[in-house]
DNA sequence: TTTGTCTATATTGGATCCAATGAATAAAAA
DNA sequence: TTTTTATTCATTGGATCCAATATAGACAAA
């Protein structure tokens, strides 16, 4: 409403992440903007924008395509996020927490708590533990008080993370997705233990432990690209698991 | 020449980075895009592609600003620097150098050698240094085999370096300069060896130390925004030196 | 004096026209 | 048949017009 080209620039990430745009699709300025109902110029800006994100890789002379994402890239990708949200660690630990985000991040921890003394998880669950997920990595972020490292994130955001929905596939394996869960959850909890310590080297190398076990997604896009299955850019999986 | 629209951007980045439009100047489409000689359509794209690069902020309804930047965001800058190179070399040890990476970081730190046996280092000397600096670290970026490194760091790469003229700042501190850029150069050596031996937990924990010695830029920074000095976005220190 | 509202203006946002470019294709020569 | 060259066409790049918006300033009322 208030940015109506904003608007243009989240529609079309809305449809590359979400699979709508397959990946490697072609796109050209003039059929999209009628797509849209708006003209080329909004248009051209968000796809500037995107191929900026990564989302998109200009073909030059014929429009762009909704970038392919290889298993090293994803690979790579998880590395640097690790190195990243490790710093941040350390330095949430080297200031010190605000009352709001360590009530927050107990909460969190408690709410995990719960959902894995169940002994079981289901579909919802999983989603709902997905979300828990991303907000205790990014209140750690914020609380490193350096958006640098926010910024450079950004980059990773969305782009290397390259599969038909996690959630889709998560559906078929929930006996090993309730595990890695499990274990990931018990990594939060060192790594808080670390922050609320004040011990930043410690925290550090949890986290970065913590982000090496999100290879194993990884692998499995391996698996899916050898099997020829199509993969689409999924931001879901964007954060450390 | 061949694609002009990228000369807007690249011209306007420079102005930015060399300090002809001062940090906090206001920037509005038309006159920039009167005074460069351009309708208003490349310039609109420069400005937004220049507020993702972080070299511009927006300021709604009135145009954009060059983006001040603090001592903190320099310092946790140069922190996000530290471990996104500490992750290249940590790569690069693990993969292997090409014989061509191998000997062009041969032949730097044999010039850099050359260079520091002189006992000396005059203005020349320094800016020789920083070129052969910068290249230095590329080359490790690269061995990497991760461009996600590369492209989180694409995001820090001017932009939290603020200053008068590094080199113009230098010329008043030859002495001091020169026992830094020697302890860099040794440290350099040290790297190399690191790498080229697979020692890639060494290299990783020896680029991280070489990292921060930057910090004492931040800090001379941090003396001119006491005294008032101005400051303005500097590409030259946008790396580890 | 202070605060609120209204108006004028500076400035960006979008649409459309024309120019330039580059890729694919067809045709011609080797 | 293969390679080169020329031509066509799809597609982006730039310029300018008009619309929308938000800020700043003036003026009036409390």
């Amino acid at each position: 409403m208030s940015k109506p080209g904003q608007q243009v620039i989240s529609r079309l990430r809305q449809m590359i992440l979400s699979g709508e745009l397959e990946s490697g699709q072609r796109l050209a300025e003039i059929p999209t903007a009628e797509q849209l109902s708006v003209s080329r110029t909004p248009v051209r800006i968000a796809f500037r924008t995107l191929e900026q994100e990564g989302l998109l890789t200009k073909l030059s002379g014929r429009g762009y395509i909704v970038r392919q994402v290889t298993q090293a890239e994803i690979s790579g990708s998880i590395e640097v996020r690790g190195v990243l949200e490790g710093l941040a660690a350390r330095q949430a630990a080297e200031n010190t927490l605000s009352k709001a985000q360590s009530n927050e991040l107990l909460q969190l921890l408690k709410q995990g708590d719960e959902l894995f003394t169940k002994g079981t998880i289901n579909e919802q669950d999983l989603a709902t533990y997905h979300d828990m997920n991303q907000r205790f990595h990014q209140i750690i972020i914020e609380a490193s008080l350096n958006p640098a490292i926010a910024e450079a994130l950004s980059r990773n955001e969305h782009l290397p993370f390259a599969s038909v929905s996690a959630l889709a596939f998560d559906r078929h394996n929930l006996a090993q997705e309730y595990r890695r869960f499990n274990f990931a959850h018990m990594q939060h909890h060192a790594v808080f233990d670390a922050i609320s310590h004040g011990q930043g080297s410690r925290a550090e190398a949890i986290m970065r432990e913590h982000a090496n076990a999100t290879h194993s997604y990884a692998k499995i896009f391996s698996q899916m690209e050898e099997n020829g299955e199509k993969m689409h850019v999924l931001n879901n999986l964007g954060t450390i698991t």
